[in-house]
DNA sequence: GCACATAGTGTCGAAAAGGATACTGTCCGC
DNA sequence: GCGGACAGTATCCTTTTCGACACTATGTGC
């Protein structure tokens, strides 16, 4: 997810749709980018708002998304470590693209019986 | 994917966004449905559209969003068989997220230098 | 009889993603 | 001096994903 795996920009038409869900994609992006829209927050403080997440992965996620541009990693140089994460420009112009995930995710999931979650291939 | 990876529904905030995500991640995903959208399209033409996707792919993303509910497979009892692969209502209610994502890329990838793409683990 | 088209499936293997667990260093409170 | 909080790292391992390639069956055209 983190390299090559969306990378194909020169692909058919909706490919900047692909590029775009390569940014957000990975397990979880979408939940830090989601926390990150209410502000600013230190590193131990989305740990605890993830929760199920390892502090491995939380640093993957958040060095990724550092990378593409989407949030902002600030280093305070005191004694016991503090360190901000916060969306930049580019993050925050995501927020439509959060929230319509979120609306379409909130009517239809669930209202329409899980799509993921249920698989017929566990039940049978 | 296509099983429990994205099945915390049950998580904080943002679980519906990532719900949402979980079903159009998946390399060939959003590609397919963005060609989907202009209407019905039979597996070869999906083949040729999406290029340099192998059939086994292809047929395996197709039946995850199938299952999903997001598209409807008609197959044609003939002697060349015919299968015709289109949107579902729920697909189709999809349409403003794709749209949302690509406005979004074509308007900060490429423009922004490429978030993806770039990687500067490897140019370092 | 051979190749082509249709719509796939099956097997193999590599790579990436993700998880578990333990560890770093420094300061504070006790 | 012990343990906690801070912000991570390092190492190992399993699972998942994806791609290459060959292969199925049936009918048509040559």
């Amino acid at each position: 997810m983190a390299k090559a795996r969306h990378s194909r920009f020169d692909c058919t038409p909706g490919c900047s749709v692909e590029a775009a869900i390569g940014l957000i994609d990975g397990k979880w992006k979408s939940i830090i980018l989601w926390h990150l829209l209410s502000g600013t927050l230190r590193f131990n403080e989305l740990r605890r708002h993830v929760q199920n997440c390892t502090p491995r992965m939380l640093t993957n996620q958040l060095r990724e998304m550092e990378e593409n541009g989407l949030i902002t990693r600030k280093v305070y140089a005191q004694v016991p470590p503090k360190v901000e994460y916060s969306l930049s420009e580019l993050g925050r112009s995501m927020e439509p693209i959060l929230r319509t995930l979120k609306e379409w995710g909130d009517a239809n999931i669930g209202l329409y019986g899980k799509p993921t979650g249920h698989d017929p291939r566990e039940a049978a």
